[in-house]
DNA sequence: GTGAAAGCGCTAACAG
DNA sequence: CTGTTAGCGCTTTCAC
């Protein structure tokens, strides 16, 4: 037979479905050590294995969390699942994860998945910060508990944990202009994507505190692709306007600037900087030793896992908290590269 | 209420729980229009979304597919998961990835797992040429059925694809030899892994072919990780052995052994010529333009899953099927990098 | 300490 | 066309 059920074993050993799943579930208050190990024996050599679907079904929960993340491009969102899963592991949650590529319309998907396996929590990273606002409202109203990481949404009354984008901007950007440049091109984010808004934010009060001009032609619309970051830069570049450093906003779109600037002979870093803020880890990339900053990846997971299970439990008398994460700075190697 | 259930619609409309689902179900030839119609407007308007647990149980299959992977690092195995969901999706199976961290007794719990959610199929690309391979049989006889990928398995009774590893090897070095280089070390394979066997084999033939003598301290265990890759590597250095190539098993591995060798001042290529072949993908690493070459991941996907698809189809006369792949090989610029 | 029975949400066979 | 019923595998009272 293709899967056992405790009624196969039951019927093996001539004792009721009860007791063995009393035997399996280790209840020694309510069955007799030997009847115990010969159930347990039993299973083991045929090869039984707990019917998870049977469980929630009567259980009326399933143990597990969602985790709705917009892309896997970035190693920023497969860190912070690593962590995540590790956490909720320890208290006995699977995971199950969703990536809405960026799109609103996936990501409702991705929640409607969820909602059918019946997650017990959803821990969240939007990909527009405003479009299925409502959406995550009636979920939580269901009594759904979410927590939303990383990317900020408007208007929703949940829990949130996310970077203070706008000074990490800043301290990127000062440090660009520390090494000397002055002429800084920005690559911004969409504009559907909170932390974009920050991060300029961040980059104005640099230039701002350091005296320099603002001048808005050195912004620029980035996307989050390789592709538009490449086809941004290059815009940018056949402006003719001088620059010797570029700050972006995705790690991915800042590469694909890199790689129109290398076609192009730039030497990099003596003819431009480049530099980013992915996710929640600020990296710089400098020629020809690539190095990032180390993230506060594991303090989000775990700041997030925390701020979910503590929902979870008492969902009454709930109120949401937005945490704000400053991340240390610590520069590393890195040797992951394609 | 949480989660609407057909019941909860049914009394709402007066209505039987049988209709519900049969109008749910799209069952135009068992419901009258106008039930239908008032009967899905309302599960839209109560927000119902089915409890797939419950549809699981009754059916006696989940329609999803476990897919199991022994590692996350490598763009390989990221990239099979795209095109095997792409594939399942649209053969209407979900798909469930379970990573074993090359790890024997965690490849263990992924196998338990996904037994535990019942999934109608197994994607697997072992961490070990052998030891589940018990294991591996004990759950086809079971009448679950499993395809093997990019990894080979020995001394099991089931379908596998992968691709020609010796020649891969062939390729790669036969590029270096023609290149100018003559002296190559080669970062083995761990044993328990037959692809690094197979390429080993290659790296061989091709020395063989081109009359030069084979030195078997050339070849050096570079294990899997860049840790491991880069200890290999300033192994090799201190024997003081003259080299002007490193061919290796795993793309980290030799970008490990690259960083000990920027960091002791060799210059890439000019001293020594990097290559690699990483799971599928054949990717050499030449130094400033990181260039890899095209994978054959999306045509093993297709095959795995055709393979695994048919295989459901009639569990009856199958005959186990070994399929090996050429993969062509094609230069592209890769803009991927940390 | 063990068994009998109900029921989680859903589908499918059978009746009408 | 619709309702009634049984049952998927499991946990959990309630009896004994």
């Amino acid at each position: 037979m293709k899967y056992v059920t405790i009624m196969d074993i039951a019927h093996a050993l001539g004792v009721s479905k009860s007791t063995v799943s009393r035997a399996l579930a280790g209840d020694v208050q309510n069955v007799k050590p030997e009847t115990m190990e010969l159930i347990c024996e039993t299973a083991r050599r045929m090869g039984y294995r707990r019917n998870e679907a049977a469980v929630n079904l009567r259980r009326q929960h399933s143990k597990t969390i969602g985790i709705v993340i917009p892309e896997v491009v970035t190693s920023f969102f497969m860190n912070f699942i690593q962590f995540a899963q590790h956490d909720l592991r320890q208290k006995g949650y699977r995971t199950i994860i969703a990536v809405s590529n960026e799109d609103i319309t996936q990501e409702r998907e991705c929640l409607d998945m969820l909602v059918q396996c019946r997650v017990d929590g959803i821990l969240m990273s939007v990909c527009h910060r405003a479009a299925n606002a409502s959406l995550y409202q009636d979920l939580m109203s269901r009594g759904i508990p979410m927590v939303f990481f990383d990317r900020r949404v408007d208007g929703v009354e949940a829990s949130q944990v996310h970077i203070d984008d706008a000074s990490a901007s800043v301290y990127m950007v000062e440090k660009l202009i520390r090494s000397g440049c002055r002429k800084i091109v920005h690559l911004l984010g969409p504009e559907h994507i909170g932390n974009a808004t920050d991060r300029l934010h961040g980059y104005r009060e640099v230039l701002e505190k350091f005296k320099l001009p603002y001048n808005p032609q050195y912004v620029v619309s980035g996307g989050l692709s390789a592709e538009e970051g490449a086809q941004a830069m290059e815009r940018f570049v056949r402006s003719g306007l001088e620059f010797d450093a570029v700050f972006g906003f995705t790690e991915t779109a800042v590469l694909g600037a890199k790689s129109v600037l290398q076609k192009m002979h730039y030497r990099i870093p003596e003819d431009v900087s480049l530099c980013c803020i992915s996710g929640t880890a600020l990296c710089t990339l400098v020629h020809p030793t690539l190095s990032a900053v180390e993230q506060p990846t594991a303090e989000m997971a775990d700041t997030a896992c925390r701020l979910l299970l503590e929902q979870m439990e008492r969902p009454v008398h709930f109120k949401p908290q937005t945490v704000v994460l400053s991340g240390e700075v610590v520069l590393r190697e890195s040797t992951k590269a394609v």
